[in-house]
DNA sequence: TTCTTTTTTTGATTTTAATCAAGGTTAAGC
DNA sequence: GCTTAACCTTGATTAAAATCAAAAAAAGAA
């Protein structure tokens, strides 16, 4: 009677095994497949393939059709737009557990690029559309997620339409600093929530923030460097960032003060 | 044999006449209701209440408990959010067969004022949510809506985050003009997409407008000036704009210009 | 209607962040 | 390791939109 469970998910069958991917991944009780049972999670196995790649890699090109949509399983990834003479918005961060692609056009309407090693969980678009419609929780999840996201996405804009540089940054420092990117496994939670970290990496470029925060690189670095001076946080080589005064940070992310 | 429907529909008795409420919306076919039966659409009724606002009445407030979801019948509302000092942005306007409201958060996110007289039919928050299970493909619907939302909102974020005030203006202007805000009735069909027009009123003041493209009423004013110096639109009086030139409108409005 | 208030437009000035331009770092390739 | 390229920081200048200020137009009240 020992480990009967373990003994029938791997069972001697090599195709049991193969459809144990998705119940044997570290993240079955995050995102969407976190309000699965095993059976279901079989039948996304089954669709699913991982698929991995380098900082710098295009996942999506922005107006392709949408053939696929993901989840992130490890690593992150930034989404792009761009402007007919180059420029670019970066509209967000997508970090392990999101899930990005299901966008009921046919087409795209942003570029999906690495900004680290990246590991993902790729589904045919029809496919899950397919089983969205059978499974309801499914689908109740994801309209959670699109809920959220919507939201985020009003807080974007509030930041990008009437935030000081100082402001911008602020938001995003304590953004970041809230995000967890550790693979630890366990029962389903959000991804922010956790209790926020005064220490963490900058995965991304400059570059990258200022095409997030709608600035440029310059105002970028210098912001960062009044915070430095300002004691409200110190840097240790380039991504790494320690929030010393994380109350002022909020003050200002807030419009409290300057 | 005349009009045996109408008949089964009002009936004689007062109780199915209430339970039509929904049916005869001039609207039914539009929106969330239009994937929904007869049957469907009186269990909607019944839940239903309209409500009537002024120009100017706030219909739900930032931060208030989300007790009600909306589907808006009439009339035109901007969705806005204030910082602490009273700057404000205005996320979005509504038009007839919008929904807000459904935010799967305990708290309304922004507040939502009247731009015109508005009716809107007004749905318990909870009711509505338990609906959505029973009913798969409301969810669907809404999956798709908030989808569209999502993709606007990225586009907003763009406009906010990397454009000019004249590229701002004139994507605004096109946004508009590509709306329909009659209320003819028919199958369904989406809130744009019908041929653009060129001439149309803009329901919503000058600080609407500036709060909506995160810029200052001074910077509207001259940049609607300019493009009626240049050719481009004319106005009469301060709400009818013509637009003379769509095609330099585009132009502009894709940066690939000024 | 006229008077008052609100909204919008126009003008002058200031401020802010973008741009232009080097110089430093760090990372990557050989 | 060294060399090169990419990335980031800092400084000087410019340009653009915000702010400040006032006048004009429209809407609302009496």
């Amino acid at each position: 009677m020992d480990k009967p469970q373990f003994d029938s998910e791997l069972g001697a069958s090599p195709v049991v095994r193969t459809e144990s991917i998705c119940r044997n991944c570290d993240r079955r009780f995050d995102s969407l497949c976190g309000v699965l049972n095993c059976d279901e999670l079989d039948i996304l196995s089954e669709m699913m393939e991982h698929q991995f790649f380098e900082a710098k890699d295009t996942i999506i090109y922005e107006e392709d059709e949408a053939k696929n949509v993901y989840n992130i399983a490890e690593g992150i990834l930034r989404l792009t737009k761009l402007l007919p003479d180059g420029r670019r918005l970066v509209t967000g961060f997508l970090y392990p557990g999101d899930f990005v692609g299901l966008a009921f056009h046919d087409n795209y309407s942003y570029s999906v690029e690495a900004v680290t090693e990246v590991k993902v969980c790729r589904f045919p678009r029809l496919k899950l559309e397919a089983l969205l419609k059978e499974i309801p929780k499914l689908e109740s999840k994801l309209l959670g997620m699109m809920s959220n996201e919507l939201k985020e996405a009003q807080d974007q804009m509030m930041l990008l339409g009437r935030k000081s540089p100082k402001e911008r940054l602020a938001s995003f420092l304590l953004n970041i600093s809230q995000r967890k990117i550790e693979k630890s496994a366990g029962p389903a939670r959000d991804k922010l929530l956790d209790k926020p970290n005064n220490s963490f990496e900058l995965p991304m470029s400059r570059m990258d923030i200022s095409d997030y925060l709608g600035l440029t690189i310059e105002t970028v670095s210098r912001t960062l460097t009044t915070f430095t001076k300002n004691g409200i946080i110190s840097t240790e080589g380039r991504k790494k960032i320690n929030i010393l005064n994380r109350e002022k940070l909020e003050d200002i992310a807030d419009g409290d003060l300057a």
